[in-house]
DNA sequence: CGGCTGGCCCCAA
DNA sequence: CTTGGGGCCAGCC
């Protein structure tokens, strides 16, 4: 079976660099999958078999952790960013200073 | 095919 | 903050 995009989409997440995020929609478009940024999800969550996979980087369009509840703990997420650098404004992801653009690679 | 659900996204009220 | 509407696509029944 052809699950390309779902590879697409690990090497892309394992691409983004320490300290920053990206977001559903920005990897869809970058896969031109542009408005599957639902299957985005779907294919993240498959991927917690792989452990090279930092799903923790991946937030939504307003810098939520809405995957949060699908790890380990509630605290992996935030614990983890935080400790790669990255700021937060409540429970939301300072976007601004942390976004990384995905279709620039 | 259809119907439902999901780590989404956008807008409006 | 909440609810409502719309859209997209994958996976399962």
């Amino acid at each position: 079976m052809n699950k390309d995009y779902y590879e697409k989409i690990y090497e892309l997440v394992k691409k983004i660099p320490k300290g920053r995020v990206s977001t559903y929609g920005n990897i869809a478009e970058a896969l031109s999958m542009k408005s599957a940024a639902r299957t985005v999800g779907y294919a993240l969550n498959a991927a917690k078999n792989r452990p090279e996979i930092p799903c923790h980087r991946v937030v939504n369009r307003k810098g939520e952790l809405t995957g949060k509840h699908h790890f380990p703990d509630e605290h992996y997420m935030k614990d983890k960013l935080q400790s790669e650098g990255v700021t937060f404004d409540g429970e939301r992801v300072n976007l601004e200073k942390h976004f990384f653009d995905l279709r620039k690679l």
